[in-house]
DNA sequence: TGATTCCATCAAGTAATATTGATATATTAT
DNA sequence: ATAATATATCAATATTACTTGATGGAATCA
């Protein structure tokens, strides 16, 4: 039986947040096609700077996204390692044969 | 090739929202043993009735929770289909094979 | 009926996040 | 060196989310 490594909750937590608002969300299908550069980004998604730029780094520091800098552009991908983790953790939730379980009454 | 049915981003965005808290993540947890009343969850989670109550809502509210009301008490559970979905959602972000495409380059 | 239990909801306060416009930094081009 | 370009960061504001304590409703018990 494989066993899930423990993950912490609050590093799960940030995980799901990142993925919690809807440009962050568009971002990733963009970078599901290949790593983009901002300037790319900017002109798919319709967005200014500064808020693109907010939202990839929210999505960088919760290990989302990597990145690499190219002269003046900044690429950015997504980090497959983080992906399957994710993949994990949701897995875990499926587990459970739940058909079997009902609580214990409270009476 | 089976290819996701789409789900809306505001979808996504909500279940991952859902998810992006650590006391919800607690209430999964628990939930992933089978069904609960509230009252077990409140002593479980150590955690006060009106906030233990928003938080059910929420995960309610985005679909990942049923509940089911017997006498005086509410049990909630998890939401199979929904976290089947998620793992489709998740499951499409590993699709593409990323070692092959990079960005064309911006200059 | 009145009292009690289980839970939801509301209001107020606080904290966390997101947006916008301005400025700063790094790289390259002239 | 100066100018231009790509991107990050900052400060102010707006928005959203969370916590707490109080109140209310539904079901049960005495």
């Amino acid at each position: 039986m494989p066993v899930a490594k423990p993950k912490t909750l609050e590093q799960v937590a940030r995980w799901f947040h990142a993925l919690s608002d809807e440009t962050r969300l568009r971002i990733i299908e963009c970078l599901d096609d290949g790593e983009q550069c901002v300037c790319d980004l900017m002109i798919t998604l319709d967005t200014a700077q500064s808020r693109l730029s907010f939202h990839l780094k929210t999505l960088k520091d919760a290990g989302l996204l990597n990145d690499r800098r190219e002269g003046r552009w900044m690429y950015y991908s997504l980090n497959a390692h983080t992906i399957e983790e994710l993949q994990d953790v949701i897995a875990d939730l499926k587990r459970t044969d739940r058909t079997r379980k009902t609580a214990r009454s409270c009476e």
